[in-house]
RNA sequence: GGAGAAGUGGCCGAGAGGCCGAAGGCGCUCCCCUGCUAAGGGAGUACAUGGUUUAUCCCGUGUCGAGGGUUCGAAUCCCUCCUUCUCCGCCA
């Protein structure tokens, strides 16, 4: 969410802003809402506050003993006005939260101009692209011509777009995830947590899915208490940003680094007939993310700190890739700067996303009034950063496409050797 | 799932229709006193929001778990919900 008052003060640089990104605020709209309801608000404070003065004085003519019914006639109708106005209010006041939490992020400065994908540039690369002296294949005739995955048997379960794996290749997937946790609790600082896995409404507003994304979520029912209902999460993001909701933590208490690994669930609605061969676009996926919640001066650095978390992850595991930075127009709604990490793929032929790092800056804390005490001791919006590290089923996608061997088995990775129990090859 | 109890500022805790944004304590900040230590005295100390503009000040409004209701007036009374605790049952 924006500051209220930068649009109030300031709607038109922020039109221009959003423009960046091919968002189109309607200006003439908002402002004509906020002319009415700076009237409507005041007029209402001053019924109230009418209402308040007359309500003591009688209070205190009771007090003293005197005749309070003239008093009361004077205040007769004062009650039904302020109602109506009240209503009238709150129901403006409605509409011009639905209209500001649904403008996106403001853009970094530094963010490069551009409309899809194809504008994102690249920052960094490292290491080539894998050579091999056969021709290679791609992670599902590898997975399928050992059994180590089951689409089929998935479909059967549940339907398309999940996997079942077996046997060598569901330890390589659970080495991953043991992997990049305690490299990133070991060597880069972060508290480990665990969360839940459905959430409620009120989770997915602070980080910003809703309202506007309800269609890439999985909405449970039943089960649940109350009107309330519940989320599949679409990515840890929403739970661990989430702890700092309605908080105001002490200064000293940041920065705060946690990392998480949980299960995501998204309807991928609007992305038919996309990726619809193997692990790369699935209902349910594994994911080790990243946290920081940060003073607002240190989220530029800190964006800079949690790529390279996520960098190194991929760097010990030797897999190649390159470090792009989101256009404008590519970057996500709760976005201010995002950095997209892209492995190599084989069996593509290409880089592909395998982690995305942002800084949402105070976009997501003021949502949440996620505050913290600033030096002066008064509560400031904090600034929230997250990204993957990594996305555990790409991660294993690019391992098995990486380090196949002519005769179909899979090197296994010196890093992740230790957590296959020594174990080297993936054979049949 | 059943029975009971409770949710008040950073924390503890009083408050039971009006003089309550809220006693008192702890903590914190500033000042005074004190040779050091320990102790003592004084002042201040919730958040959001409107007027209102960078900010301060001032005035107003809202907020005592959340949402409704009763009332001229609600932390206080009523209803619904949420959460926590205790006991019983069930369970990985």
């Amino acid at each position: 969410m924006l500051d209220i008052k930068l649009l109030r003060n300031d709607i038109n640089a922020v039109a221009e802003q959003l423009a960046r990104r091919g968002f189109e605020l309607d200006v003439d709209k908002f402002q004509a809402l906020e002319d009415k309801r700076k009237i409507l608000q005041t007029a209402t404070q001053d019924l109230q506050n009418q209402r308040n003065t007359r309500s003591k004085a009688i209070g205190q003519a009771k007090a003293k003993g005197e005749d309070i019914q003239p008093l009361l006639a004077e205040v007769a109708d004062l009650g039904d006005q302020l109602k109506a106005a009240e209503q009238k209010l709150s129901e403006l006041q409605a509409e011009i939260d639905s209209i500001v939490m649904g403008i996106p992020n403001l853009l970094d400065e530094s963010v490069p101009e551009g409309n899809s994908e194809d504008d994102n540039v690249e920052i960094s690369k490292w290491g080539e692209p894998t050579q091999f002296d056969f021709e290679p294949k791609d992670h599902v005739d590898l997975g399928l011509s050992h059994g180590w995955m089951d689409f089929e048997a998935a479909s059967k379960l549940t339907g398309s777009r999940f996997v079942v794996m077996r046997d060598g290749m569901a330890r390589l997937h659970r080495a991953l995830i043991q992997f990049m946790l305690d490299t990133h609790t070991a060597e880069h600082g972060y508290k480990e947590v665990y969360v839940p896995y459905m959430v409620n409404e009120e989770s997915l507003l602070g980080t910003g899915q809703l309202p506007k994304f309800a269609e890439d979520l999985f909405k449970l029912e039943g089960g649940q208490k109350g009107e309330q209902n519940y989320y599949l999460i679409p990515t840890a993001e929403v739970p661990v940003t989430n702890l700092v909701r309605g908080e105001i933590v002490p200064g000293d208490d940041l920065p705060m680094k946690y990392t998480a690994h949980t299960p995501c669930f998204r309807s991928e609605a609007g992305s038919y007939g996309r990726d619809t061969r193997g692990l790369i676009r699935q209902h349910q996926f594994e994911k080790v993310e990243l946290l920081h919640f940060v003073k607002p001066d240190d989220s530029m650095q800190a964006l800079e700190n949690l790529t390279r978390h996520a960098e190194i992850i991929l760097e010990k595991l030797e897999l190649p890739y390159r470090k792009v930075i989101l256009c404008a127009g590519d970057t996500g709604f709760s976005a201010s700067k995002t950095y997209d990490l892209e492995v190599w793929l084989p069996g593509q032929d290409t880089y592909r996303e395998i982690s995305s790092c942002s800084n949402m800056k105070d976009f997501q804390a003021r949502r949440m009034q996620a505050r913290f005490r600033n030096e002066a001791g008064k509560p400031a919006l904090l600034h929230t950063l997250n990204g993957s590290g990594l996305a555990v089923g790409r991660t294993l996608v690019a391992v098995v496409e990486n380090y196949q061997q002519a005769d179909g088995s899979i090197r296994i990775p010196q890093a992740l050797q230790a957590y296959m129990g020594g174990l080297e090859d993936l054979t049949i």
